[in-house]
DNA sequence: TTGTTTACTTGACCACCTCAAGTATCGGGG
DNA sequence: CCCCGATACTTGAGGTGGTCAAGTAAACAA
């Protein structure tokens, strides 16, 4: 073993503090988006809106009923922030587009979410791409898993 | 540069990564806290409770309004996980503490996660005790910000 | 004792979430 | 062509999670 490096972690560990820094992840989210009048749910569909996108779609990215959507597309089409337009190739559909209101909402929140988050800037050069590498491994093991 | 790691992430590719990470991890819980019929809120307050704890402590550890433990508690009760006990030192406070019952479905749910969790799974001992330095470096930072 | 603070509950109200049912449209056979 | 099954969305009912304001009870301090 390496002596710069703590003992060993098990895995019960790792998932503890990925669990925390989750957490205060989305915290720090949800009071970004908050300072800004939205709910986090809201800023998260706002954060998925780069173009037209069909609400069907829009439940799938979000892992939750169709219906479920239609409520939340209401709330913030009720403040212009976001637009329901028909598919001109099938009428069954509306495409969600974020208005310039919404654009330049949710591009506010991600500005605050980056300057608050100074701790990744105690990282060097190295650390980072270390992390950023470990990370990327985990990531694909982490998604449905039955 | 050591040429063994990706170029050069940025802050906001690490953001997003972590970002990605914590949304899969949650879900997991969700639904390992769902197939054992809970929410994912009462699997959390569930798994706080190590021993007793008074309402107001668990308000604050879920960084919430303390009527909203209320309702939560309320079902849990309902349910017999867990029990209300009158505090011995100040009549004024109510202790919460799991009942058998309830340490078990948390025990059953934390199982599930770590037997879905097999991504942990394929680093070895170095690369884990490097993941953990460097979170563990990140967590403090990541805390109330402003 | 009187007044302040703290712990918890209640009720009103909203966001989010699911399920079941309904409407409209699409698309593929007969 | 018409019918029929699948798909996209909405609506309504019902439950959970969250806030705030107000109320009760107990502790505490002057």
């Amino acid at each position: 073993m390496t002596a710069t490096t703590s003992p060993a972690p098990t895995k019960l560990q790792l998932m503890e503090l990925l669990a925390a820094i989750g957490t205060a992840q989305w915290r720090d989210f949800a009071a970004a988006a908050a300072h800004h009048g939205l709910t986090s749910t809201q800023a998260k569909v706002l954060a998925q809106l780069d173009g037209p996108l069909p609400m069907r779609a829009l439940a799938t990215l979000l892992v939750c009923d169709a219906s479920n959507v239609t409520g939340i597309i209401d709330r913030l089409e009720a403040r212009a922030l976001v637009r329901r337009e028909p598919d001109p190739s099938d009428r069954r559909v509306k495409n969600v587009v974020a208005t310039d209101e919404g654009r330049d909402v949710i591009r506010r929140v991600r500005e605050e979410m980056q300057a608050t988050r100074g701790a990744l800037d105690t990282l060097d050069a190295d650390e980072s791409a270390t992390l950023h590498t470990l990370l990327a491994r985990l990531r694909p093991g982490m998604e449905k898993s039955a």
